[in-house]
This record gives structure tokens, sequence and C-alpha cells, in this order.
DNA sequence: GACTTTGCGTCCAATATGAAATCAAATGAG
DNA sequence: CTCATTTGATTTCATATTGGACGCAAAGTC
């Protein structure tokens, strides 16, 4: 369970933590490398080292084959099969769920459609079922569990409230649940802000520590980092950029640009539209160009406020939608450059329908390592260098049901 | 000058650092509130505040006057006398000057008339002969100057731009004129960024953290603090609501909330208007009417945005305009929790003309005390406590010209 | 095979820390 | 007024942490 001799693992001198810090920024790594990056003494990162190898955080490697002379360094690298994380993105439609160790290599992976009519308790009982099946004999590893939701999620308790599209998760007993089936260390996050978690460290931000993302899905999610680290205000609505009334009559800015928003208003003007990605087509017709302008002009209202509410390196975009914006990701950066003299690098998503479980399972893993005592300024670079391998994950997914 | 001796200033010892830091929050105070405050030992507490009063920067006080029994303890504060910062709102019409002492007392203030028609080189070396003789003797104390402009502050450099109504602030030649004259510890900030600080520290954002303002002056400028902390991006475009393209036919949101855009947005409607504030008349005519309604569309959207943006407590309104939206901030209010859900607490600007100077002073003070090694989470704090009193910076004003 | 280079652990002196004792300064009781 | 009591501040001392110097180990070079 996720409790068990959590203390134990805890590091506590500053210049362990400032080792485990370094030792996360850069590994593998060596003892060497730890004393010229940290600038503490060999003998102090020596001793830290020990320690750290003495609790299971870190375990030695191979040797190094540097071409160079003399004796070879011993590699060091987090010993990412001391414990389990579990990341799951709880979607309107879908669930997705990654199981993956302490240095993220994924282990088993699952989707299935979301059981939406069940309610609260029953809803997250089906996700502790189903994630301990997926973990089979290594639940009793498990450290940390993160669930993203389609709402917004306050920092208190914490409460989710504006999830439309999913009612029943701001119930607070699915939370209670969670944590009777896994453990005291389940946290809940916006969908949004998981998704730009998961391509911050292995999709499409990779390198950006300052990014924002857009989804285009059943409604307009946001999400922004800053420095490596999520934009969250205490009630959760950092991000709701689509509820700006910017519209005609003062319609949100999220009808305008998502699927329902976009077939409601085609129905009004009395359009034919069986798909929103109608409205992307090469040669529109004209009451079809219309609508696509007034889409657009809502699109890059939305790049821009998000362009100055945290001027991001890089904006991805995801969501079912996205896809259909590429011809026009040069246009829409162009205009918002015109705008504010400055754009971000727009990008499409890259972890496509995994990128919230891979957030989750960044998020769970932050909490893992800043309850070890890592420094938080290295947290957002944890765990760099091991990269969730998209193909791995769906190499280990497994039917829902399977068995071991 | 600025660099004089300022190595010798600085706190190194980890323990030192943070006795500093904690009696930065709650000065004055005594070692053995110290000793509880930080958990720090008595005898190592009381090591610290001797090496810091030797240094200069701490200073012994009178004694408490407690009603208890027992020795008395010796209050310790900072040595406010030991240094001055000079804070300078550079606006397009006016220039504000502030001299203060380490702890904020102020020393001298001016206000005068920008001269628009300088040269950079020239416009700064006026701002560096103006404060150099509001110091006075004190000049060789000067430790920090900040410097607020109406403009988009770059990281790198820094450089600035978008400054529409005061161009030459965009020439490096007036920093390096700024550096020459004041020394190395110049810096440049956006205006609406340390309103901001000015209003969080002594105004009407007092005791919030996470704050935001929005000045209606020549243009619209707006700032950001999360947990104490400006938000500027690399490109000093973080907070440019005004350039939203949220109005009809892409008029951006600036244009439909600030002066000149009102006069002539009223005169393309063959209205009369003598001055933006006829807008706000208890009973407009319906012409009237009508362009006010567009204004509080735009304003809402624009209030709107800077709430998802960072989620404010305390979202202050400033510049000239703002004491005409006083009757209706209300009304603002509850259209903003309409669409969000969520509102901050909508304030009009309390330091008035002075918000932007006493920021400055603000970020000169912060600078001061981060080189002195104080704890970035104690810079929010500092200097607590002391707050620049208004009518002190009046009564120390004197006309531009006269001397000591 | 001796030498050099590089990695890493050990020894030791220097430093910083906290618990406890001591000194200092105030009040109140008798 | 004197002395016990209380609280604040410093000093003493035992202990822990650190980094430099040294030594050993393991590799390549000549």
């Amino acid at each position: 369970m996720v409790e068990a001799k959590e203390s134990a693992r805890t590091v506590h001198s500053p210049t362990e933590r400032a080792v485990l810090s370094q030792l996360l920024r850069s590994r593998p790594t060596t003892r060497t490398r730890l004393v010229a990056d940290t600038g503490i003494s060999a003998a102090s990162v020596s001793r830290a080292v020990e320690h750290l190898i003495g609790t299971g955080v870190v375990r030695e490697g191979d040797e190094v084959v540097a071409g160079t002379r003399g004796r070879r360094a011993v590699t060091l690298d987090l010993d990412g099969s001391r414990g389990i994380v579990v990341g799951i993105d709880l979607g309107a439609s879908n669930i997705r769920i990654i199981v993956a160790d302490l240095v993220a290599t994924p282990l088993a992976s699952a989707e299935l459609p979301t059981p939406s009519d069940l309610a609260a308790t029953e809803l997250a009982q089906a996700l502790v079922d189903t994630a301990r099946e997926l973990c089979g004999e290594r639940w009793g590893l498990l450290r940390a569990v993160s669930v993203g939701l389609p709402g917004a999620v306050r920092a208190d308790g914490p409460s989710v409230s504006n999830a439309n599209n999913l009612q029943q998760v701001e119930d607070p007993r699915l939370l209670k649940t969670l944590r009777a089936g896994f453990g005291e260390h389940v946290q809940l996050v916006n969908d949004a802000d998981l998704a730009l978690l998961g391509e911050q460290r292995f999709g499409a931000a990779v390198g950006a520590p300052t990014a924002a993302i857009l989804t285009f899905g059943t409604g307009l999610g946001a999400g922004m980092a800053r420095d490596g680290v999520l934009v969250q205000g205490r009630h959760g609505i950092v991000g709701e950029f689509g509820q700006l009334p910017v519209g005609p009559l003062g319609t949100r800015l999220e009808h305008m640009v998502t699927g329902p928003g976009i077939l409601r208003r085609a129905a009004e003007s009395g359009i034919a539209m069986n798909s929103p990605a109608d409205l992307f087509v090469s040669d529109p017709a004209p009451a079809l160009a219309a609508m696509r302008t007034q889409f657009d002009t809502a699109l890059i209202i939305a790049l821009t406020a998000i362009t100055v509410a945290c001027e991001p390196d890089v904006l991805v975009l995801g969501g079912g939608l996205a896809p259909s914006l590429e011809p026009d990701l040069a246009r829409y950066r162009e205009a918002v450059e015109l705008h504010v003299h400055y754009a971000p690098r727009l990008v499409l998503a890259r972890l496509g329908t995994h990128s919230g479980a891979a957030g989750a399972v960044v998020a769970a893993l932050t909490d893992c390592y800043r309850r070890l005592g890592v420094a938080d300024e290295a947290l957002g670079d944890a765990p760099v260098g091991a990269l969730l391998d998209l193909d791995r994950v769906r190499a280990v997914a497994r039917p829902p049901g399977a068995h071991d």
C-alpha cells in the first residue's frame, strides 16, 4: 500500500537532497559528475550516495565505457523497481490507465469505455479494481496515483466543480473511495493540466518548461505551466478560457470552437453538418466558410489570451479536433504574433489519446519524488531521460478483464 | 554608489539567511521570537544576530515593554538607515520619484511633467539628476533603483518594446545612461507590474499574495502576481490583454476601454464627447448608452481573462478612468462570477498616482534584500509592517529644482 | 612492468550546531 | 529592602557535518 514504510525512504540531510536532486536531473550519472554538478565535495557525495543506495532509492549500474584513461566510474541511477505508480485519465467517454515504475517505464496499460452510468462510488471502485488487476503482484509497491478529470479541481479537499461532461466526479465520495482502495496518496488533477504535463515530459513540448495546452474535446480545456510547474489556482479555474464571452451576443468561446457548439451553430444556421471536422474541408461552401471565419476568430482570441496569460514557449493543441487544424497552424501563429508581437510555437499534441494518462504518471512520480525529499526545482525534470515510450505503453496494454 | 562594498554585506550561512528572512517577515521582533519562528536553537540565533548586527544589516532597538515578568527582550530590526533606494515611475505624461530608506520610510519625493521631447539619453540623465538632487547627501548610500515604464520589458538586457506612448524608452541608451548615473543595480519594469507591487504592499491589495491589476491610462496595462511574485515572461508580453481582438471587426480590447479609443469611437459615431468620463454619467443619451454597453462588454472580457489567467484574490483597477467605474464594480464582479463561477475582489487602486513609484520602491527594496541573501519565499513580505505612508510621501515632496 | 590518470573511500582538522549551564535583568513576595 | 522567580541572552561543550589531503583501486600508455 501507498503508506508502507514511507518515512524510512525519506531523505533528510540537505546534502543528500542536493545529491538526489542532481541525480534526478542528470541520470544516469556518476559520483564524479555529481561532484562537479553540485559543487559538493567528493567525500560528501560519496557518503550521500552510499546512504541513498542503502535506503534503496539509488542503485549502481554497469560501469561507464568512456574512452579516457583511468579507473572507470560506476554509473548511478534511481532504483525504479522499488515502487510503481498509476496514472489514470478519467475522460467523459474513455478511461486510460498506465502503470509505470519509478523511472517511468511503462509496465501495463489499459483503455476502456467510461461506464458513465455508474455513480461516483461504483465508478471509483471500478478504477481501483482495474488498476489493481493491471498492477498484478506489484500492487504492494504502489506509491502514488494521479487521476485526471474533466473538471475544475479546487485545492480544498480537493473538491471538483464544473465537471459538466461527467457530473459524478463532483461527488466527494469519488475521492474517498479512491483513497480507500489506493491508499493515501491519490491526487485529482484537471485533465488538460495532466495532458500538458504529459506533452511537456514525453511529447510535443519537451524542453519547454513554460508551455500551455488547449484541448478541443467535448469542452475547451486549457492548462498552463511556468518553469515546469503547473499554474493551478485555489478554485481550479485557471485556464478556463473557454468561458470568455467573446462571441456575438456574449456567446462563450467554448461554444465557438468545440464539437457540440459547432454542430449546434450549424443547425441553427440551417447548414447540414455530419461532423465538426466538416468545418475544415479545403473548399467549403460559402455558408460554411463564414462559420469557419468565426471559428478562426474565436480560436485566435483563445490563443492570444493564453499567450498573454503565461507567455508559453510552446502551445500544444490537443483533443479530437486538433489534427484538423494542422494546415492552418502557421496562419494562426502569424495572427497571434500580429496582435502581441510574440507567438509561441504552435504544435499538435504528440501523445494523442495517451497524453492525459502519461501526464498522470508524471504527476504521480512527481508526488513520489517530492515525498522523497527532492528539491522543488529538480522536480520539473524528474524523471528526465526515461521517456515514457508510447510503443511500450501499447505493448503492455491488456484488454480489461485479462488476468496475469 | 550602488556597488560599494556590497560583497561584505552579503549573508552567507544558511542559518543566518533563515534568521534574516524571518526577521524580515516579523519585524520588529526579538531573539526569543526568532527562535520560536525558525526552530533554530537559541545559541545559533544569538550568534547569527550578533553577526548580522556586526555587518550593519540589523540593529537593536528600544527594549520591549511587555507586561510579563522576567528580563526584557531586546527588539531587533533591520537597520534601514544604512542604505537608500530610489523608485521611479516614468509615465507618458508625468514622472514620479520616491526616495526611501531600507525599511521603506519615504525620505523625499518629487513629481514633474515628463519632458517627452527629450531623447533617451537626455531623459535618463534628467532622471539621474533629479534623483541625485532628491537624495542629497545620502546619495552615497544608494543601493538599488527601479524604473517603471509604459512598455513591455524583455528579460534580455533588458530591452523594451511596445512602448507606444513613450517611444524613446525603447532606446537601449536609456538603460545605459541610467546605469552610468545610478550604478549597476538599476532595473526596468513594466509600470502596471510596479503599480500592482505597490498596491499589494501598501494599498488596496495588502494581504493578497495572488493579485492582478488593470490600469486604464493612455493604454490598457495589466499586471499579475502569484504568491507575491510578479508573473513576467521573457518577452514582457504577459498581461497584454489589451491586445485581445475581441471587439467588432477585430478591434483590440484596449481601444474599447481606454480614453483615446473611446474618444475616437465616439467621434466616428458622431457623438459629442469632451472627456472619456462622459461615458459614465448616470443617465446617458441612447447613443452613449450603446457605447457604454460596448465598454462594459469589453471590460468584462478583460476582467474574465485576467481571472482565468491567474485566479487573483484581488483585482485592482487603476488609472485615470478607474474612479468612474466605482458604482459598477459589484455588477462587473457578478458578470465575471456568472462566467467562471469565481470572481476576485474588485477594488480601486488606493495609492492613486503614487502606486507606480511606490511599487518601484518595493521592487528596488526586493532587489536589495535578495542580494543580502534573503530567501525568495521571504521576499514577498519584505518590508512588511513598514507601510509606505502616503502622507509622509507628500510631506517629503519637494518641487523639482529646490536644493537641500 | 612502471607510470599516469581517473575514480572513490578514509582520515582528520575545521566548522557549525544544539543542549545545558551560566549570566543578566526584570518582577513580585515577604 | 532582600531574595526568590521568571524570562532573555550568552557561554560552554559535546556532537555532527563538511571538505581537503591522502591512499588505494582500476584502467590506459609508454
